[in-house]
DNA sequence: CAAGACAGTGTTACCGGAAACAAGAGTCTG
DNA sequence: CAGACTCTTGTTTCCGGTAACACTGTCTTG
């Protein structure tokens, strides 16, 4: 090999374009690639002298670590496999958002891969695909029933983690958005004197959505109002729109709790094509407080959801269980009542 | 080694937890790993009678090839670095999911890093982490100027695109969206006698929003309208309020264009909380055609735009460049007049 | 002052694949 | 029927790291 270069070749490493490696460098620094290794991670006992050869080593020749080797030989890598569901909400697509920064300032990569949570086979292919990319770890950012069977039955060989927004129904307790969130928002519409609601949900087989329709049936009882029934969406305004749509005769209740903002949204027209006016004659809430949430028509009283610091909380979740640290106690996070103009008087 | 295990470890590879390499599979089928990993790679000429006899090992010890192994010797790599802002917004979070659907069918995993495209620092942090993963190829999901520079800069040592929705300024033919859809919408305020129009305009580092600034006054020029002006938005349906709110006097215009539905959503807050109705005294339009959109109060008038599709072909580029193929020419993607209820005949 | 102990560094083997090369069994050809 | 050529399969080496172990000197210590 060495015949056909030129001579003047005397430090080898530097001239193919290809990257260099620890050999490169430890030839470079006249030490043995043992040496620099030790270096690159961290070992303390190195002689000022050698470790300053090598650090310039490194520095002239522009070393980066090629991370295929590493995770080869200590089988560990620095990605992690996060499932979402179509993202064409906000709510998702923060999580998601959170959970790449937090694994980024981790050092680790987020493989992010988006399908439909509730197809089975969809849930299949997309572990199929995840489980030969080395993962440190998979994690997905939300809950539904078929995901969290499909997890339970897959065979990572990895630490996995469903993040749900709370696991009420597995003995969990309550999340805060449920406990506190939803009490205060049912609350705020009590106070406002009204006595019947009508609450509109996500699709069942999300955990989310199962938790918020407890929570707002638990507080609707508690607040001494009585729920007109729950309807089902899918989260997306048009659900929303239709469920109301859906309604016969005159409307039994004066407020609405959406289980989330854009089926809020949906809501809001649908009654006001029907005639009612938003909140004089019926008040409308929504869930997540989505950036547009303050522009709608009227401006819609609904509950802020942290969603970036969900997501961070099932990175660090999921690396606590990937890196054999004790289990952080799940932090609830915090939601907040935000009262805008959706939501008035009780028209008696 | 082998001392210490069982005697009745005949068949090893099977036993341990660990998942099983070609060599174990070879073993199994009694044959050299060598001709696994050709199996593996679609080499014809092998025997059918071996051929079942590895197809079968491959089955029975639930096979799942190593890709740092398989990429430490190939030197590529299955997965795609993507670069994209913060996806509180519908439009880029759909890219990425178009992306990131289309890599996968390709049998590539999205390393999706989102970060603050206008931020130098942290494209230059995301930049750094990015390039110690091996990837096979990076791939900017939006075009800012920053990015566009740090792209330039960037010593990548596989192959970059940055997805421009257009590339009209460098030279590009322009796209779809500036050359037909613009036009259109603009075509459609002015068929319905607007001669005034404001645009309200995404933040200018983006090429996309440029692009559509551009495209806007074009548009309004051909059709003989007069433009009163561009605001500064930045995306947010806030901007779009403020950008209105800031005006001062009588309105100028009977008709806004706005870069997107957000901002446009915004604007309509804007102008019937200063007590203009909309469509009746000012028509308003979005770009991108959100879910939301349909919703509005009043529902929007948009263009339609194809955001998955535009992920898709980003990825689509890319890997053409990475596997040497010839590129497709890019399609241009088509946007489509969404007429609703926020645009009528102007106001004399 | 010999014998450990230890600090610092080098050597060798290994991770799980793929490429290059080698070799054995047939098959074909003259 | 021997030599050339194929077809199929096996062996060896390498990719770029890390781990385990081995080897030098120094420094203690009895």
């Amino acid at each position: 090999m060495e015949l056909d270069l030129p001579k003047d070749l005397e430090q080898p490493g530097l001239d193919p374009s290809k990257p260099a490696t620890i050999y490169d460098v430890a030839r470079f620094a006249g030490v043995s690639h043992q040496t620099v290794s030790r270096f690159l991670r961290g070992y303390e006992g190195i002689r000022p002298e050698t470790r300053d050869r090598v650090i310039n080593a490194l520095q002239e020749l522009g070393y980066r670590p090629n991370l295929a080797a590493r995770s080869l030989t200590t089988g560990r890598s620095h990605r992690i496999g996060a499932l979402t569901h179509e993202i064409d909400q906000v709510g998702p697509s923060k999580i998601a958002q959170g959970a790449s920064l937090a694994a980024r300032q981790a050092g680790y990569l987020l493989d992010i891969v988006t399908l439909d949570m509730s197809n089975r086979d969809a849930i299949n292919e997309a572990l199929e695909l995840i489980m030969q990319h080395d993962l440190a770890g998979v994690l997905a950012l939300s809950s539904t029933d078929e995901m969290t069977q499909a997890f339970e039955a897959a065979d990572f060989r990895v630490p996995a983690y469903v993040a749900a927004e709370s696991d009420d129904a597995r003995g969990g307790h309550p999340s805060e958005l449920s406990s506190v969130g939803l009490p205060a928002l049912v609350g705020h519409l009590a106070s406002l004197g009204h006595e019947r609601v009508l609450h509109i949900a996500g699709p069942t087989t999300y955990s989310a959505a199962r938790n918020r329709v407890r929570a707002y049936q638990r507080a609707a009882a508690e607040c001494g109002m009585s729920s007109q029934g729950v309807l089902d969406g899918d989260w997306s305004a048009k659900s929303g729109y239709d469920a109301i749509m859906a309604l016969s005769g005159p409307l039994t209740f004066t407020a609405v709790v959406a289980a989330n903002d854009q089926m809020a949204l949906g809501a809001i027209l649908a009654l006001t094509e029907r005639g009612y006016r938003i909140p004089d004659d019926v008040s409308v809430t929504g869930i997540d407080d989505i950036p547009e949430a303050a522009y709608f028509a009227p401006p819609l009283t609904t509950l802020r959801v942290d969603f970036a610091t969900q997501g961070r909380i099932a990175v660090e979740q999921l690396l606590a269980r990937i890196e054999h640290r004790v289990l952080p106690h799940s932090p609830s996070l915090p939601s907040s009542l935000i009262v805008r103009k959706s939501t008035g008087p009780a028209k008696r």
